[in-house]
DNA sequence: AATGACCGTTGCATATCTTGCAACGGCGTC
DNA sequence: GACGCCGTTGCAAGATATGCAACGGTCATT
């Protein structure tokens, strides 16, 4: 809707494939090099851009710092830390936590395995979204319509025998999850790693988040990980009550009913928050 | 120098805060709300900022997914990491990589200590600048009116007893890492927490990056820490070598095998991550 | 239940701000 | 030494962003 800062903005995920001089960046814009030039030196003003020693452009620091903010400011993430450290604790294999937004489901944390196998992923990154756990929890949670708009854009990569193979077999999938209210992914993305996983709700029931735990076939076999799945639904259910306003249990005893804080409209708490 | 886009930008910083509505956002950046309005859009689309479901505006998922790539194309952090890992397995103690950039010293991986005592630190982070050990290494190299320039303009908070109190003695302190050709922070910005760290060299002799190695006192002493310093210096240097150009050395080095090629704009590895 | 206030949204006319052009200067190469 | 390449700047023309005023919805108040 605003041209410029459309151009501009269009400017960073160009950038991201690598850094580029001004003409790549004005060719790709389809613009002068001297709009480009500009557009690239308000990027740089707000640290956005970093122009490294030989002249040409790359993301810059400020964007961490504010991708770091950003997650911070997650209460969901806040509340639900350590209860996926004691999990992890416990068992000792990954646990991951991811939100759905804007069509893309992403990690917000994760607490890494104890073992030497490790996986890679990473905070921030979009997750597989047709055969992760998470991903089936949260896009479960949306209305049939929505889901079936989802399922129709999205596209279904073959990552082993086991992925989830087209939109149909997706739908079922979530109905599934839907009704049972958890989820597997079992060698859907990586042929030796199961992950099994449970949703976390608001006061007003609705998926606000999903947590899961990985392991590979070498550490736990995918019966093995099934046993651990009361687990994770207690620890998922007990971050849904203290999300939805229960104090916080001292241990783990499941313990003392909290009258459930009724406020339908929440006063607006200022999520406002320091880091030390 | 694009009123437009600066105007788009500095919405970010100030979501980043925490929420908010639209007329705390025109208020704050003192437009009208329709132009706000049209600001938060073009930043909606390209999926920097997210409309929660009360209406107000918070930062976006793209924002990690680009702070994401970010990190991943910084080719110091990808030739480094295995070697962060290995001396972890090594030490057990938490290792940090940073780099310098715009007045700015910020970590861009970390690998975490084995020992249940968590630190507070994280990727994206800014460091705090006049303590850290990596901070000192990065700022040392700088040319002497440079550093000047810097020490002048920043702040010098008092963590601890031990914290650097002000310009004079960072300088001091610079010039002393410059020396030596490391640096240490002992309890200057927690009071339980040391840190050694050692420089990161380019082939032309210039320091790219730094890393160090932290550990509360309650596990090791300053002193036993101090013995570990042969390690992070030999580390240091092998990931020297080898960002420079030279094969890696097939010792107890990760077994990446790569052609000696020096070219720096290597296509990243495309990340394997795994789904839960 | 009706009213009023608040907030997000839209169409439009004005003028501000951006754009592309052409020219300059630095730098490495032929 | 001259040429070509790339980043940079001043300027004029025109596109584009801006503020205004009005609309419609939601929520709180009476």
């Amino acid at each position: 809707m605003s041209q410029t800062v459309d151009r501009a903005l269009s400017i960073l995920p160009l950038l991201a494939e690598g850094p580029a001089d001004l003409g790549q960046v004005a060719d790709r814009l389809g613009v002068h090099k001297s709009t480009a030039l500009r557009l690239l030196r308000t990027l740089h003003e707000h640290g956005l851009v970093y122009r490294q020693a030989d002249q040409r452009y790359r993301l810059g620091a400020r964007l961490f710092a504010l991708a770091q903010e950003a997650v911070e400011n997650l209460d969901v993430r806040e509340i639900a830390h350590p209860h996926l450290v004691a999990l992890n604790e416990k068992v000792g294999h990954t646990i991951h936590l991811a939100v759905y937004e804007e069509n893309e489901v992403l990690y917000i944390d994760k607490v890494e395995s104890r073992y030497p196998v490790r996986m890679y992923s990473r905070i921030g990154k979009p997750v597989a979204i047709t055969v992760a756990a998470v991903a089936k929890l949260l896009l479960a949670d949306l209305s049939e319509p929505e889901r079936r708009a989802v399922a129709e854009k999205l596209d279904y990569p073959a990552y082993t025998a086991r992925s989830t193979p087209n939109a149909p077999a997706f739908l079922r999938e979530l109905e599934k999850v839907r009704e049972q209210g958890w989820a597997t992914d079992l060698g859907g993305h990586e042929e030796s790693i199961n992950c099994i996983g449970a949703p976390i709700r608001g006061a007003d029931g609705r998926v606000v988040a999903a947590m899961s735990m990985s392991a590979p076939n070498v550490v736990v076999t995918a019966e093995e990980l099934l046993t651990l799945l009361p687990l994770v639904r207690r620890t998922a259910d007990a971050i849904s009550r203290e999300y939805s306003g229960a104090v916080p249990v001292s241990k783990e005893t499941p313990a003392k009913e909290t009258p459930a804080k009724a406020a339908p409209s929440t006063p607006s708490t200022p999520s406002k928050e320091v880091t030390p």
